[in-house]
RNA sequence: GAGCCGCUAGCUCAGUAGGUAGAGCACCUGACUUUUAAUCAGGUGGUCGUUGGUUCGAUCCCAACGCGGCUCACCA
């Protein structure tokens, strides 16, 4: 459907009109040596005087943001990918025709220019263009220059419209790259292997969530997107690959929140020989060195508070922090009926079928989670609630696990691994038996991960980091829309989705 | 899935005790060879989210729906 708007049909003229003098509107064969940036960076601090002396002629492309034109000469500025900067144009300058055709350009196109420093005498680094000629015609008026584009949901439906115009939203992203390429260079330093495993998967294990589903024509089987790696990832470790690492995509069919997307970027990796506590240590290191890396302080303030990432961090268990955070009475870390009750009290609604392990999780995530704002490492899990992780030497009801919490949030998980094909036989067993009384998060029994065990896993400890909210905690995003490119929507048209369509025809 | 709020020009926003709408920027025409929210003069531009209902008449009142935001629930 041909959108029908004035402004369009304006510049659609005018690129007819172009295309009649005989000039190309999407030229191929422009080749900028310079950048905007890297310009004002090396000539902002010189003065008038001494850019006059400068005769290098720069070759800039870039798509024209701003345009004042005072009759036979105009200002304007074009952004390329390193900034902004302002050019200056005289029809003596780049010609008659030139200068004529230059006056139809739009904000938006983008142009080709050479030209020499200069001071203009408002004291801004510009370029006194001697050639100036275009490269892209537009279609598609910008939003305002002063207050830009701000409709929440626009930007994130046309984020490209977003990027053009709200300079902040690239910073995000590519502290975001930094972040990320921070951890690879990490754990590649520490001799890890990053490896990609599937995505689609027959079995979708690793995490307690609901998956998607998708179906192979070819073979006729359903398959599950991922919702966690780490059962490929324990596979490799099986096969002697004994430090591995994987960044990549999970998708978790459940609600969408300011800090949930249906798919979200998680790091897993995997260390033999370790334990949960030498991830903990790593853990630590690895954050809050990528914190001074990427905002130059090892505090961040986030949403008001300062949020202080110098190791070490606070370290306290599950049920120290109930009893900190809570009004709860010792008792109730043993005695599953006041346990019970007490869960009630905070507004819970326990089930029947849940064991002292879970009761206490819950009330654990009820009242201490929103609390923990400095980073604090959550210890001793119930075994109840950890099918995955290796038992504690001293206390079977609990596991060598650890969650990372950092301004009320869950940022990290982590434990020593069950290598034990016996005990995680029996663990996926209460899955199952989990999952047939209604829970829909309940692991799969996943017989080919327990043969993977029976040939022998090397003691190890694995974890998981959301790398999302990292990156909304290093760059002050208060919803993790504004750290992905294209966070989940709904189709502009109705609820219709495409796919939908499509079944329907 | 529930509650609350929002949806008016390309963008940012006003507005109408119910009588089919305004501003700034952008755009068009003209003037202007150091401007920077350039300036000056004139002008164009809207099925007021969608569909119904009430009404002589709805952008405004009512209902349903759509999309978005926040909160809650689920979760990382």
């Amino acid at each position: 459907m041909e959108e029908i708007n004035e402004l369009i049909a304006q510049r659609r003229q005018k690129l007819e009109d172009l295309i009649e003098e005989g000039i190309n509107p999407y030229p191929n064969n422009f080749t900028p040596d310079a950048l905007s940036g890297e310009i004002s960076e090396k000539y902002e601090s010189l003065d008038g005087e001494t850019l006059r002396e400068i005769e290098d002629v720069f070759t800039l492309a870039g798509r024209i943001m701003t345009k004042r034109v005072m009759g036979k000469a105009a200002f304007v500025h074009i952004q390329d990918r390193k900034g902004k900067i302002q050019l200056y144009l005289k029809r003596d300058s780049v010609g008659e025709e030139s200068y004529r055709q230059f006056k139809k350009f739009d904000i938006g196109d983008f142009v080709g220019i050479r030209g020499r420093v200069f001071k203009t005498k408002t004291g801004e680094l510009s370029i006194d263009v001697s050639h100036v000629e275009l490269v892209v015609k537009t279609l598609r008026p910008l939003p305002e220059k002063w207050h830009g584009l701000t409709d929440i949901e626009t930007r994130y439906r046309q984020r490209y419209v977003d990027l053009i115009v709200n300079p902040g939203v690239k910073e995000i992203f590519i502290k975001r790259g930094r972040l990320i390429q921070h951890i690879r260079n990490y754990l590649m330093e520490r001799d890890y292997l990053e490896v990609e495993t599937p995505m689609m998967q027959p079995i979708p294990g690793g995490a307690t969530a609901k998956p998607f589903m998708t179906y192979h024509h070819a073979l006729d089987m359903d398959l599950y997107l991922r919702i966690a790696p780490e059962l490929y990832l324990k596979r490799l470790v099986v096969g002697g690959v004994e430090r591995v690492f994987e960044i990549n995509r999970n998708f978790r069919n459940e609600g969408i929140s300011p800090q949930h997307n249906p798919e979200f970027t998680m790091l897993e990796f995997y260390q033999a020989y370790a334990t949960y506590e030498d991830l903990i240590d790593l853990i630590e290191d690895m954050l809050s060195s990528a914190a001074k890396e990427l905002t130059g302080s090892h505090k961040v303030v986030y949403e008001g508070q300062e949020i202080d990432l110098t190791a070490p961090w606070d370290r306290l268990t599950v049920n120290e922090a109930i009893l900190k955070y809570s009004d709860a009475d010792e008792s109730i870390l043993t005695d599953r009926t006041k346990a019970f009750d007490y869960a009630k009290k905070v507004g819970l609604e326990p089930e029947e079928r849940w064991g002292l392990g879970k009761i206490l999780t819950e009330i654990f995530d009820e009242v201490a989670e929103a609390k923990l704002i400095q980073p604090t490492f959550i210890t001793e899990y119930p075994t109840e609630v950890s099918p995955l992780s290796r038992k504690n030497d001293d206390n079977p009801d609990i596991v060598d696990r650890f969650e990372l919490f950092i301004c009320g949030r869950e940022m990290a998980n982590a434990f020593s691994e069950l290598n034990d094909p016996i005990d995680q036989r029996e663990r996926f067993e209460a899955q199952v038996a989990e999952k047939d009384a209604g829970d829909e998060e309940a692991h799969f029994m996943d017989a080919d991960y327990i043969r993977a065990l029976e040939y022998g896993m090397p003691p190890t400890a694995g974890a998981g980091l959301g790398i999302d909210r990292i990156v909304m905690l290093l760059t002050g995003s208060s919803s993790i829309r504004d750290v992905l490119f294209f966070p989940h929507m709904r189709p502009e048209e109705g609820r219709k989705s495409a796919a939908k369509e499509l079944k329907e025809k």
